[in-house]
DNA sequence: AGCCATTATCGTCATGGCGACGACAAAGGG
DNA sequence: CCCTTTGTCGTCGCCATGACGATAATGGCT
């Protein structure tokens, strides 16, 4: 094998959560060249005798903390342009991680400082290498997996209400859904969300049954979201 | 970067094509150690200085002879298990290429044969390599893609029919669909496709309207499979 | 030519999901 | 005790869809 190009290989994590009303992303803040200072993904280098999914759940487990106990992780896509990295041939293999607002501490195991950021305050250009496109790709990859899997329950926690659920689809895609009809559908869909039997206590107005995840693996027929096409004068 | 594990890259390719109602995919015949003698998906080492989408082109043209001038192709995922090749640590990218059927002369560029070969007529465990799980995985991604993406029209010539269109689905599906109800969906759906002006000749049955791929990136609503629970007789 | 098989295309009708919205239930705060 | 807040259930109309029937336009056959 010697004789075919030598690669390094590395796993970057887009990692999203759901806090305060605002789409959230883990960033690192890079400490060594290149893009020293900058933000950027939380990722590292692949063992040489390590699996693809075994480097990405140990660089979550790193960056956040937790052993991916609730939430969601998958490939997004591998990145690999000869020039992404000034320092060598790097490809990597990125994930995207989809957690519920746990308030990780996110202690830093590297010396980088790690943070969550609102997507809202992130400008194109602002992170290293091309990690831009794989954060815009892992946004856009949640926003339409929300549609037809129920994989919004993954930002919520074990148990979670038909309400923060309905945050969890407007903050994501950024639109408003009616409760109503919101409520009809989510209970409505088989194996989307299973009844726990008992209700919230405490806060403001009606107490709300608390549902957990279903076990269906693809929603049938699909959360529609609703008409993006602009135009505010009806 | 010679501190980090030296990997070697590869591209490997999904390139699937529908002939006589039969779903097929191009498949290369090993005449090196390991696997030698037995199917496998076309693929290579990615040059040091070559980009993934570039290698993966590149491959798609050495194998079937064309530049990828209809047609379709997207990344599918990457595998890097340590073991997945007993020559070292290989880390693949798979891509997914959907092709008209061209009747490819498939010319051997390198010394190995390549062919079609149904789906129906292989069997798991038949590829070398993990390339079952590849390929399984490319198959799911083009059913799933016909459901809400107009890519059907990938498998098909230029300008093509409905019934030729409504033949891909049923035979990527492996379900029959009703000609009339297709009729009004295809037509039905805005960029789906557009009508040339033209229509067949010489066929049999009355002459049909021909189209071309509309623009639209994506369908809305999806096209609905059918219910799959039917418990057929076998 | 005439009939028929074949394929393409248009219509009709009932059903079901969804958007819009009204109504009621169940809590807390003044 | 009323009012606000939030959760849940119902109703209505529209539209996409599945299940057909009907008609159009060809080729093949006798």
């Amino acid at each position: 094998m010697a004789e075919y190009p030598p690669f390094a290989v590395t796993v970057d994590l887009v990692v999203l959560t759901v806090r305060a009303d605002q789409l959230c992303v883990l960033l690192v803040r890079r400490g060594i060249e290149p893009y020293r200072g900058a933000w950027a993904l939380p990722g590292g280098f692949v063992g040489i005798d390590e699996d693809l999914p075994a480097a990405a759940t140990r660089e979550l487990a790193e960056e956040t903390g937790l052993a991916e106990p609730a939430g969601h992780l998958e490939q997004l896509g591998t990145y690999g342009h000869p020039r992404r990295d000034p320092r060598g041939r790097v490809v990597t293999v990125a994930w995207l991680a989809l957690l519920p607002d746990q308030a990780n501490p996110v202690a830093g195991t590297d010396a980088a400082s790690a943070d969550w950021l609102p997507l809202s305050q992130l400008s194109p250009g602002q992170l290293a290498f091309d990690h831009d496109r794989v954060l815009a790709d892992g946004v856009e990859r949640a926003r339409a997996k929300l549609e037809y899997t129920p994989l919004a329950a993954a930002f919520c926690p074990p148990e979670f209400t038909v309400a923060q659920l309905r945050g969890v689809y407007e903050t994501v895609w950024g639109t408003r859904l009616d409760p109503r009809n919101f409520h009809r559908k989510v209970t409505g869909t088989p194996g989307f969300v299973a009844p726990v039997g008992r209700a919230t206590e405490g806060d403001r107005g009606r107490p709300a049954q608390l549902f957990r995840r279903g076990p269906a693996p693809l929603l049938h027929p699909p959360m529609l979201r609703p008409d993006q096409t602009g135009q505010t004068g009806s």
